[in-house]
RNA sequence: GGAGAGAUGGCCGAGCGGCUUAAGGCGCACGCUUGGAAAGCGUGUGUACGUUAAUAGCGUACCGAGGGUUCGAAUCCCUCUCUCUCCGCCA
């Protein structure tokens, strides 16, 4: 959500960061609603002085049992003009809100240009990607040859964009998840939560997955959302707060099980288990300051490169170009890990600065110095990292000739020693 | 799932159509008092929006949320959400 004050004293400066994400320009418009309810409202409170008056008067007369009939008609007249006006008041506010509910967040000046991933641009490059002696396989190929990744069964089950992981498999995506816990937890500074997995629409809206992206998560029949990332419960955890300014910054990391309608994505990444309908992934979530959120943001993302370098996977970060950054997003870095049986890199963490986009969405405020008034907190979120991609990512970079898979050495202590699985 | 009770300012708690401009207490801040402190006394104490150069004033709204009745609603009516108690079921 946007500051309409901001928009008003500059609607250029506005206009020119919507082109930015291919938009076209709605300044003038929300400018000119802003000052039409500006207008209703200054008259429509007049209008409530008078009432709150004529009602004192009315009732100083009935105690004294004089007669009032002369102001209560007044009042009957007064409340038919109230209602004209509290309705341009509030059609007028909710035009905008509508409209402004699915513009995205401002970017970041250092966003480069572009529609698309192709003008994303590289930060670095972290590790050597591995010569193999042999065709490296893709991770379904060796997860199937092993007999522990089974789609077939999945999609029995669940149907399709479904795996069922069995036996030392499983136990290295469980490992996974634990080992990124303890890193963040123990070295990282964040503290770990457990999430609820269903969340209402407040959450959603909240972190700016509603309205605009309702079709790509899952609705129950009681109206709650299964949850497309621990994101939305984390982050809106601070939902409605005035938090203490010396508490922040507030670090917090989730691991849950995430899911996604992937609508759209039909035909896309279809073999394997890259793009799933449920996946696990480890979140982070920090809030803080406006004036922290920048060192902030890098710190998260240094803290999701440590967990690919801890495990010995190469990968570079990408600085997202304006067409590619995320509805919420100011500013986005994803890591790309190097899947050596795709010969390719593929995204397996991002991580963003919302700015105040989220925090105005969701009201969540922090009082800087004890008297002062509040001001928005700033939300930042990144994938510390995304599981079933590193299992993915893990698998096809520490394959052996025979279809074997060597165990990196951080995960043993989780795998109860197992160095190896198969072979 | 059934029966019942609740939701009031940072906290406790009164109010149950107009005399509430939300009593009283606690806490907090500042001042007075004191050698210093405590006690005591005094003053102040939220959020949003509008107006404004203003985070100064002034105004409006806000008593879980949303509707309604009324000249006037914390108070009456309706719907919803959440909390608590008891019963049933259950990992």
């Amino acid at each position: 959500m946007h500051d309409i004050r901001s928009l008003r004293a500059d609607p250029a400066a506005f206009d020119a960061d919507l082109a930015r994400r291919g938009l076209e320009p709605v300044a003038q418009q929300l400018v000119a609603w802003d000052e039409e309810r500006r207008q209703a409202q200054t008259v429509l409170q007049e209008k409530q002085t008078r009432r709150k008056a004529l009602a004192r008067e009315i009732g100083t007369l009935k105690r004294a049992g004089a007669d009032s009939a002369e102001l209560e008609a007044e009042g009957v007249a007064l409340r038919a003009e109230m209602e004209a006006l509290e309705e341009a008041v509030v059609a007028l506010e909710r035009n905008s809100t509508a409209l402004l509910a699915n513009l995205p967040n401002r970017l970041d000046p250092g966003v480069p240009a572009g529609a698309d991933e192709n003008a994303n641009v590289e930060q670095h490059v972290w590790g050597d990607r591995r010569v193999f002696d042999f065709t490296p396989k893709q991770h379904f190929e060796l997860g199937e040859a092993l007999g522990q990744m089974d789609f077939g069964t999945a999609s029995k089950l669940s149907g399709a964009r479904f795996v069922l992981l069995r036996g030392a498999l499983a136990r290295l995506e469980r490992a996974l998840g634990q080992f990124m816990l303890d890193l963040h937890t123990a070295e990282h500074g964040y503290t770990e939560v457990m999430v609820p997995t269903l969340v209402n629409d407040d959450a959603m809206y909240g972190t700016d997955k509603l309205p605009k992206f309702a079709d790509q998560s899952f609705r129950t029949e009681d109206g709650r959302w299964l949850i497309p990332t621990a994101e939305v419960p984390l982050t809106a955890s601070v939902s409605g707060d005035i938090l203490d300014g010396a508490t922040l910054p507030l670090r917090m990391t989730a691991l849950s099980q995430c899911f996604r309608s992937e609508a759209g994505a039909a035909g896309r990444d279809v073999r394997g288990m890259l793009r799933q309908h449920q996946f696990e992934k480890v979140e982070m979530v920090s809030v803080t300051t406006p004036e922290t959120s920048e060192a902030e943001h890098e710190r998260m993302t240094r803290c999701a490169e440590t967990v690919l370098e801890r495990l010995g996977i190469p990968y570079r970060r990408m600085l997202l170009c304006a067409g590619d950054t995320g509805f919420g997003a100011a500013r986005t870095y994803d890591l790309e890990a190097w899947l050596p049986g795709q010969n390719a890199w593929r995204e397996i963490s991002s991580c963003s600065n919302t700015r105040d986009f989220q925090a105005r969405r969701m009201n969540a405020r922090f009082r800087p110095k004890a008297g002062e008034s509040p001001v928005f907190v700033h939300t930042l979120n990144g994938s510390g990292l995304a599981v079933g991609r590193t299992l993915i990512a893990v698998m096809e970079n520490y394959q052996n000739a025979d279809g074997s898979i060597t165990i990196p050495e951080v995960l043993r202590p989780y795998m109860g020693g197992l160095e190896r699985i198969g072979g």
